[in-house]
DNA sequence: CTGAAAGCGCTTACAG
DNA sequence: CTGAAAGCGCTTACAG
């Protein structure tokens, strides 16, 4: 980096102090019109551009929020953070985009680094995995609000913004129902997150509604791998009576459910109706689609997620935090085809 | 923010002198092992954490790279982001990426930005219309060195990593070739990008290669909106002797070619071989896949593009850089099915 | 081996 | 309406 222009040379040029020109770009009533508009003449013809590194020191304030994602290939997420960054432009805020890849220690090293960077605050999607809330807990100690957002934390005192699961499974297994169906299956996500056992309790809940006893070998707990999908896809048909349609923690493993049946039961795959969370844009170009989608408005997601933290950054007391917020994104249902 | 801990408060504890602390934690030689052992013991006990934005300031130095790129949502680019941050975070860089959405005065701001927050250094896949390049001039005049992956833009002058795309266009036109296919059309991308004349020299030096006439209504010039895909699509199919393959500018083209095929002309959607730049994770839920896809390793791209950027970055003088560096990453064939 | 001092570029409370 | 001064937390050349 070369040493660019700065307000000492603007200064000394206009025989001015460095205190009036600061004020004078940044607009400072104080200062007459006159000197305004020659401090800015010069400004512009030198190509004056304020060194930010040096007001995020002396402001202690770096105007810039990390966000921390499992994974910027699931466009799930990507959606979220172009909520983010939305709001983010608005208030004038950077932000610094971070995948932990599903992985506890690198999550951990993450907060460490947006920790040193003096991030204002912080937005997360936890791992799969993360159970530990040390870090987290560190950031707040400190002052950094956090916001999660997608997968909720199990520890309520923390600020989160999901979407609506319950409803959102309750919705997809009214749409089994009214298809006709009773023999519905469902494949959790990891029990380690709690997204997995609200999905669950909806999944439940539903069944119960409608009279349907809970069928123990019906319920599978998958890693989002296809191998555990593959597993639990086959353990399901070899059932004496298979369900005749599954709800899905998320339809990236109903595409598994899908393969799976094309390749070893292809003569379901068009009777068993597959329906899962996330309404994935890759979908229109598929022949063999999950038969609905339980669409999550991660984008919507994105920005509560920016709004809740924006507020609790302009909270003057910690004290205030106290009361954490939750905030749920309902959820609609995608037919498809 | 609450205050932290400071150097200062280390000092003032132990009686030292802040620049001993501070040499103490860099690990400088000078400092005696047991003066080291005392500042580390304090420090880990009271959780001392470096201001990095007081280091930048006094530094000139952020240690952050700005990358910035059309879209996240288009998997591509996300693979070249994940070499880009593997490499930065070698050298222990920040990388704050940014999407122009395709829109060149976002981009512009997004310049403008990283200029006032002084990263490092830029790495840009600039948008597909990006014409004037004097932002991106300005950088380097400033000093900041810019390298410019996947569309190179049209002045040699600049540093930039590209796929090797006449080798890959002639790939893909040779498996086509192969195939025994004759009548090979072509949709190339927007003609203002540099790559999309490049593949179409590929297009026309394989064609002459084969001894096969270039038929001018057999090329069309697309957007990568499905409309005009589909326009491009509906003039090829009314031609008296239409094409019996198509080599795309990339391969959401050739989805798109295909649901077209899907639609109005179900019967040549097996018969009609499309190829393309670009190799999906996407592809293995889909039965109608493109016949092959021409990978351009952009996680490759990524990571020779950060390796670039750190090596210009290390140059002491700017006149060093004026020797502009082109790196080609060669592509591979993928055969699908 | 340790420390005093300067300084990075900015903002702001205060004095005039 | 303008300016002098302090200070944000760190690093480093220099002196001892």
């Amino acid at each position: 980096m070369k040493k660019g222009i700065t307000l000492k040379d603007i200064a000394s040029k206009l025989n001015m102090s460095i205190s009036t020109v600061s004020k004078a770009l940044s607009g400072d009533v104080s200062i007459s019109k006159a000197t305004k508009e020659r401090v800015q003449k010069i400004a512009g013809e030198w190509n004056y551009i304020p060194n930010e590194a040096a007001r995020h020191f002396k402001l202690n304030k770096t105007f810039t929020l990390g966000l921390i994602i499992p994974d910027l290939l699931d466009q799930f997420f990507v959606l979220a953070v172009n909520g983010v960054e939305e709001v983010a432009a608005f208030e004038k805020y950077n932000v610094i985009v971070s995948q932990s890849h599903e992985d506890i220690e690198h999550e951990n090293q993450i907060v460490d680094i947006m920790i040193r960077n003096r991030v204002d605050g912080v937005i997360v999607a936890i791992t799969k995995n993360t159970d530990d809330m040390s870090s987290f807990r560190k950031l707040i100690d400190i002052g950094i609000p956090v916001v999660f957002f997608a997968r909720s934390p199990l520890d309520p005192s923390f600020n989160y913004v999901s979407a609506n699961n319950e409803d959102g499974a309750m919705k997809a297994m009214e749409f089994l129902f009214k298809k006709g169906h009773k023999q519905i299956a469902h494949f959790m996500g990891p029990a380690s997150m709690s997204v997995s056992q609200i999905r669950y309790e909806g999944y439940v809940k539903a069944l119960e509604k409608h009279h349907v006893r809970l069928n123990a070998s019906f319920i599978k707990e998958v890693d989002f791998t296809p191998a555990s999908t593959y597993k639990a896809m086959s353990s399901l048909m070899k059932l004496k009576s298979p369900p005749t349609a599954i709800f899905t923690f998320k339809n990236y493993i109903s595409l598994d459910v899908i393969q799976y049946l094309k390749k070893y039961n292809p003569a379901e795959v068009n009777t068993i109706d597959v329906v899962g969370f996330g309404n994935l844009p890759l979908f229109q170009y598929l022949d063999h689609k999950p038969a609905a989608s339980i669409d999550e408005n991660s984008y919507t997601m994105g920005i509560e997620a920016a709004r809740l933290l924006f507020s609790s950054m302009k909270l003057e007391t910690p004290e205030q935090t106290i009361n954490s917020q939750h905030i749920k994104v309902p959820c609609k249902l995608v037919i498809h085809q």
